[in-house]
DNA sequence: CCTCAGGAGTGGATCGTTCAAATTCTTCGA
DNA sequence: TCGAAGAATTTGAACGATCCACTCCTGAGG
């Protein structure tokens, strides 16, 4: 009855209710209480908003319930303002799992890396975002403590490590991982397996080295003089690396703490006269383009598990209900190529799938799920 | 006055209207129309505002102005079920531009990636994003049309082909791109200069051959038999690839129409005893991690630039204002690394900046802008 | 026959902001 | 001195949904 805007507007909940003979609030009811509706008016309402494609408008229900149905996110971009394998896959996940409980995710960066919490603070208050995903958490990272003090939902993408009471975490089993990477050299039938790992100190490295110790340890093959740091000087690099490709010998292999460097040994084993796989296994860690490109053996993250993961806990969090008891590691899975095959089939692998897939306006679909 | 909720609950407008003595509006005014203010008023507004720390309520505002502040942009996976290289990066900088606009960009997927505007049309329908930022336009794309054609303002990263009349669009101008390329190589010295690209028939993959083209006879040295098309079958690929090195020899160089494709080319020159830079040139397109790793000089696109224009083309779309007459091309910049230097200080670049770089829960900044 | 519990649905108020129109305050020329 | 024109500010009325308190109705139990 009302006469609109310009042009016709969207339909309304008002126009649903009076379409389909009802008031406001039944037709509120089938969307939110649906078992609180009599099954013929609830099928009644619902062929009406069918009829007139009605959508809640997301911003009157964040006002009236002063809560808002997205959570926020930080992009947090290295010093090549680029994502990264890890976060670029997880955002998509993330995305794609939030649509599923029809909540949205809004990306931000902070303006000052010192102090993040202000760009939080500022985005909460907007009312725009209820709560937050965590990434790429460190040691004195001070969001997660500003976050419970003021009682803003969230949960991380790996571990809280300064408060052992949050439990609202989901990460990757980084040890785990690389001792199923270690099992699957083995069983190749690899020899002896080394070690490439960054120097110790980090919370991520460390834990993944304790996954080699264990894995050969419990196979007893381990062998403490295998193990080497990469170093900050990559001539010197070369040289470690090189050596222990001498004492891996023929036969051996080598478990790596990232892609990268695997394709660093990758490389240095091609100079050195060695096939990779065929004479000398290789595994990496993140299944990135690295690994893609080349062929190597490496442990797929599960971000799909962990997006869904977490944002089942972000919606108990928001509902007040209790946090889990403790949080919860995923065990990578070894994607195996040819850089673990003593027999190799394809030397050069899928340069042009790369090339392909990943450029605009020019799109493939390769299927390759999880 | 009124009894609020459980706890203190954040300031609103009428909150540092009372406090400040005027009405509501006139806070609205300062916050909208600062220039309607008596200069004493905006003073005491302000101080107000800062002192309440308030910021006004989004959801509100959108439900009022009936338009949101936020853009939408769908997250175009491909089967790796990643953004990839370039969309991650033009991500960040969407959103790092985005928020000096007061704007928020809102990620989403589409379900049915041979129907997307259902998922387009369910994202508007909510009211939470006033438009779009489309990617990975392709012709026989059917977005633009149904955007223009329900007057949705959008504008798009990458040409919108089908449409010449559709202007709001930016792109890379992979002509000028790989012309650079080609200048950069001459000036360093190198020889008869071959082209490596994908076969005919991709838009992004002609146009990059048109500079190549043009470069060369623009400097007198063009020569057709030393282009090559990558073909589907690694090895056959591999052969051809060796049989341009061959035909452009040592001294001369290879413009590549990707990194991917300057990796593979990378490897092979190795494999053939050959230096890259020292005895051939080599370049890629889009400064990848590849590029980055193996200190391949490539083109970097100005995606910073990118998003800027095109965030303002959408405010302008959004008031109605008239489009820009053409689409705007950026020109890549060139990134030179060790494969075009002729001496090789370096053998073995940043696998460690790398490695650091790119994995959580450790971060650094090298502060490599641009 | 009457009471009463509980399912089903209604009407009014409300969330925090902006728009439009109305009001008050200033300034200044006739 | 009056009044008109503007500037500065205030007031009333939405925007579209949900929450709350209430009414209506049906049927079981005393």
């Amino acid at each position: 009855m009302t006469i609109r805007g310009q042009r016709p507007l969207r339909a309304t909940l008002v126009d649903v209710a009076i379409a389909a003979q009802v008031s406001r609030q039944t037709v509120s009811n089938v969307l939110n209480n649906p078992g609180k509706v009599a099954p013929e008016t609830l099928a009644k309402v619902r062929s009406e908003i069918d009829r007139l494609s009605f959508q809640p408008n997301l911003a009157a229900r964040a006002l009236r319930q002063r809560k808002a149905n997205a959570l926020g996110i930080e992009l947090n971009a290295t010093g090549r303002r680029r994502l990264g394998n890890i976060q670029d896959s997880f955002l998509v996940e993330l995305t794609i799992t939030a649509r599923q409980q029809d909540a949205h995710v809004i990306t931000f960066a902070v303006e000052d890396h010192l102090d993040p919490i202000a760009d939080y603070e500022r985005l909460l208050a907007t009312q725009m975002v209820s709560g937050f995903v965590l990434t790429n958490t460190r040691r004195d990272d001070p969001r997660p403590d500003w976050l419970r003090k003021h009682d803003v939902p969230f949960v991380s993408f790996g571990r809280v490590w300064d408060d052992p009471s949050f439990t609202s975490w989901a990460d990757v089993d980084g040890r785990a991982g690389i001792a199923n990477g270690v099992r699957h050299l083995v069983e190749q039938g690899y020899g002896p397996i080394g070690y490439l790992g960054w120097p110790h100190g980090s919370p991520v490295g460390d834990d993944r080295r304790a996954g080699w110790v264990a894995a050969t340890k419990e196979l007893g093959i381990l062998d403490q003089a295998l193990q080497e740091v990469q170093l900050q000087d990559p001539t010197a690099a070369a040289a470690v690396v090189r050596s222990l490709i001498e004492r891996v010998g023929i036969g051996g292999a080598i478990v790596c703490v990232s892609d990268a460097l695997a394709v660093t040994a990758y490389q240095i084993l091609l100079d050195s006269g060695l096939r990779p796989g065929v004479d000398i296994g290789l595994t990496g860690f993140d299944d990135d383009d690295f690994a893609h490109e080349f062929g190597l053996t490496s442990l797929h993250q599960p971000l799909t598990e962990i997006a869904q993961t977490l944002l089942l806990g972000l919606t108990r969090a928001e509902s007040g209900a209790l946090a889990p008891s403790h949080g919860v590691v995923f065990d990578p899975v070894v994607i195996p190529r040819s850089s673990t095959a003593r027999t190799s089939p394809d030397p050069s692998p899928s340069a042009h799938e790369y090339a392909i897939t990943h450029t605009a306006g020019n799109r493939t679909h390769d299927g390759d799920s999880s």
